[in-house]
DNA sequence: AGCACGCCGACT
DNA sequence: GTCGGCGTGCTC
């Protein structure tokens, strides 16, 4: 074909789709000049093999597409006026799909509300109000009592927005409806409202307090701080005074919290001290309300948003200050699909906008405390508990050769009891729900796994659920009756080994029949709030709780003086070299449960292991001194956050083929790991690849996992050859046979 | 990821 | 004789 009959085109769009391809797709724009005029971040529907995808320009300019020009499809048109992605947020979102190594199509995917990723417009941000018609008010006076004449006389002198009908009419919809259907009454859009109660005022802040927020106040441009507080200290305190100057400078403020931290009590509290409104942002709203929040940020209408870890992709037009309340926790990195922290992502977009960054936490995460030591960080401490709390007591209860009953030793039950008569609640912290985690036959070992899922060597155990009558595996869910008999030898010495929250509840219910005892865990905690409604109805009689992590923070519990831990052993010996961590985390925030206001709390750790260095040094030493420790060991050790890591995951039916994959993604990323630079005998090389490695717990029943994990010293090094090895690695036919994921910096290792 | 095309078993 | 299983290939 002649080449001057077809000149490639000078201009297209190059528009990033939400597909798992690591490219951009080049379009002409369209000849309509209302729908040709896309520049960079315009959201554009383009026509996809068969189908038709909304996509976002990410660049404007020459086309890459190396096939034949002519083959080039017209995209349909833009979507919006004005470009829906723009400046920081999408500078930092490339930041994002650069950094994870994932395509900027999916990326984009992961931060827009659905309705927005698939092409609905913008939604209105208007609040809506009634008002009368002309003839409401002339035929108000002639309408009999009842809810239509009572919803006419409250608008008789000026509309009122949905929010305030609220507040003062029961079913004030039904009135509405049956006023606008006699044309008396309307619906219309008005400026979203500003309704919010006046600020209260909170209590005076202590001299550490004053001291941190004076600090943060005085940042100018971005600066991150730790804000490293005992339990009962008074963070949200120091977060409130941070945002109220950063409103009354006329900024917005980001607040993100952990999954189980977004209470209404939370949002409550910000709702009444601040006197504007909050957006609250989690997994419990509606796609619609999503939608509505980010536009309302979009149009820099919004001033504070209160959220868990997708809110870390709203828009700030205005921005003033991002704080992460327990930065620590685990719940802000995404475990599947685009896998981002949000606290990580919530700093370079603090540095990208210039404004300082609040990271909170009693138990802060040994990434953070490395910023600190390293001077990355300002450190802010608040070391004094408020008001009369006094930091709790805490005894190791050495349990070897003692008998243990249903899990708990007979010191621990002495101990509830006395806890009980004395007129306080007891919380039993067990880090496994169900029965028992075991089913074992007394006669030939035979022990209950689950058909479907397995580690390399054998089934997962099914843990024991319904008082022993059901099985079921944590890992895929699978349930079955407990057999009466052992399948194996035909015996009927079944026996339950160990105990998990459910076995805890009934042995306790038992001993103490006067008091209540109650199971809080996921499976009796299913729905939103259900957390919240458990812990009302237990009240502060005295009565035992009994749960899993989930009791480790949310409301108050101020009748709580004792907290028996049960069951740590497993973390103080797990192969993950972060279960210290989050063991030492766990102890610090259960053990902050006990003892608010004037009672003294007590603290039991019942261990077979009484002189765990771990322990010891938890005891002696609080948080600080454990952190310190495992620090100098993970540098010893070249871990994070000494090092950097990335996890390669692949998933198959057949193991072999997840392994085959591997194997081949390991020789591309070997070509890459820096061939010239050999390391000297006794010295870590630039890029360590371990692997295939069996991943021991599958996620999906009936696949098999396993994963590659890279190390690196320094991070350049890391992306660098995943940089130059993921090409290939999308590429080779070996991928199409399994599910593959890549995780740069992993929480979990398995 | 979708959604085609493409060759081999039980059914109106 | 068809409906339909999911293997493999492509999408500007």
């Amino acid at each position: 074909m002649p080449e001057a009959l077809f000149p490639p085109p000078s201009t297209v769009w190059r528009v990033a789709l939400p597909l798992p391809l690591p490219r951009l797709f080049d379009y002409l724009p369209p000849a309509s000049q209302a729908d040709g005029d896309a520049a960079v971040g315009h959201r554009v529907r383009v026509p996809f093999g068969r189908r038709e995808l909304v996509g976002v320009v990410a660049e404007v300019g020459a086309p890459e597409y190396e096939a034949d020009p002519a083959a080039l499809k017209t995209a349909l048109g833009r979507i919006d006026a004005d470009p829906l992605l723009h400046g920081e947020l999408f500078d930092s979102l490339r930041w994002l799909a650069r950094y994870t190594h994932a395509p900027l199509g999916e990326v984009l995917a992961t931060a827009l509300p659905g309705p927005l990723r698939h092409g609905e417009p913008l939604p209105d941000t208007h609040a809506w109000a009634w008002c009368l018609t002309e003839a409401g008010r002339t035929d108000r006076e002639g309408l009999r009592a009842g809810r239509p004449r009572r919803l006419a006389d409250l608008l008789q002198d000026a509309p009122l927005d949905e929010d305030r009908l609220d507040e003062a009419l029961d079913d004030w919809r039904s009135a509405a409806r049956a006023l606008a259907k006699r044309g008396l009454a309307e619906r219309i859009a008005v400026p979203a409202s500003a309704h919010a109660p006046a600020p209260r005022p909170g209590p005076a802040l202590n001299e550490e307090q004053q001291d941190a927020v004076d600090t943060v106040l005085a940042a100018d441009g971005f600066v991150p701080f730790l804000l490293d507080g005992v339990t009962g200290s008074g963070k949200t305190e120091v977060y409130l005074h941070a945002i109220a100057d950063c409103l009354a400078r006329g900024k917005q403020a980001l607040v993100l919290v952990p999954e189980i931290g977004l209470t209404p009590q939370t949002l409550a509290r910000f709702r009444a001290r601040l006197g504007v409104p909050i957006h609250a942002l989690h997994s419990g709203l509606s796609d619609g309300e999503r939608a509505r929040t980010w536009a309302a940020f979009a149009r820099g209408e919004a001033r504070v948003a209160v959220g868990t870890r997708s809110a870390v992709f709203l828009p700030l037009l205005q921005p003033g200050l991002i704080v992460i309340d327990e930065e620590h926790d685990g719940s802000f990195k995404q475990q599947d699909g685009i896998r981002y922290h949000a606290r990580d992502f919530a700093l370079v977009r603090a540095k990208a906008l210039n404004i300082p960054i609040l990271l909170g936490s009693a138990t802060p995460s040994l990434e953070s405390l490395r910023n600190v030591q390293a001077g990355r960080y300002g450190h802010l401490r608040l070391q004094r508990r408020a008001g009369q709390a006094q930091a709790p007591q805490v005894r190791v209860v050495d349990v070897r050769k003692r008998p243990i009953e249903a899990g708990l030793s007979p010191e621990l039950v002495d101990a509830i009891a006395q806890g009980l008569h004395a007129g306080g609640q007891v919380l039993v912290f067990k880090n496994r729900r169900g029965y028992a985690p075991v089913l074992l036959c007394h006669d030939c070992g035979w022990t209950a796994h689950c058909p479907r899922c397995s580690t390399p060597l054998k089934g997962t155990p099914m843990t024991v659920h319904g008082g022993g009558r059901r099985l079921q595996c944590h890992h895929c869910g699978t349930r079955r009756p407990a057999p009466n008999a052992c399948p194996d030898c035909g015996g009927l010495a079944l026996q339950s080994q160990g105990a998990g929250t459910e076995r805890i509840e009934e042995s306790l219910s038992a001993r103490f029949p006067d008091y209540p005892v109650r199971r809080i865990d996921r499976g009796t905690t299913q729905r939103r709030d259900a957390l919240e409604q458990h812990l009302a109805e237990f009240g502060t009689a005295p009565g035992i709780l009994v749960g899993t992590q989930m009791l480790a923070k949310g409301h108050d519990l101020p009748n709580l003086t004792l907290v028996a831990v049960v069951g740590i052993d497993e973390g103080l010996f797990s192969a993950d070299f972060r279960a210290p961590e989050k063991l030492a985390q766990l102890l610090i925030q259960v053990a902050g449960r006990a003892g608010r206001a004037d009672k003294l709390g007590q603290v039991l750790l019942q261990t077979h292991h009484p002189e765990h260095p771990l322990l010891h040094t938890l005891l002696t030493g609080g948080y600080a001194a454990f952190a310190e420790t495992e620090l100098a060991q993970r540098e010893a050790a070249d871990f994070p956050p000494f090092a950097h890591m990335a996890l390669l995951r692949a998933e198959a039916q057949d193991v072999d083929v997840a392994n085959a994959f591997l194997a081949k993604a390991r020789r591309e990323l070997d070509a890459f790991a820096d061939p010239r630079r050999r390391p000297a005998p006794g010295q870590r090389p630039a890029l360590e690849i371990n692997g295939p490695l069996p991943a021991p717990m599958p996620r999906r029943a009936g696949y098999q996992r396993a994963q590659l994990i890279l190390t690196a010293l320094e991070r350049r090094h890391l992306h660098a050859a995943l940089d130059a090895a993921l090409p290939a690695i999308y590429a080779c036919p070996e991928a199409r046979k399994v599910r593959w994921s890549l995780d740069v910096d992993p929480i979990d290792l398995y």
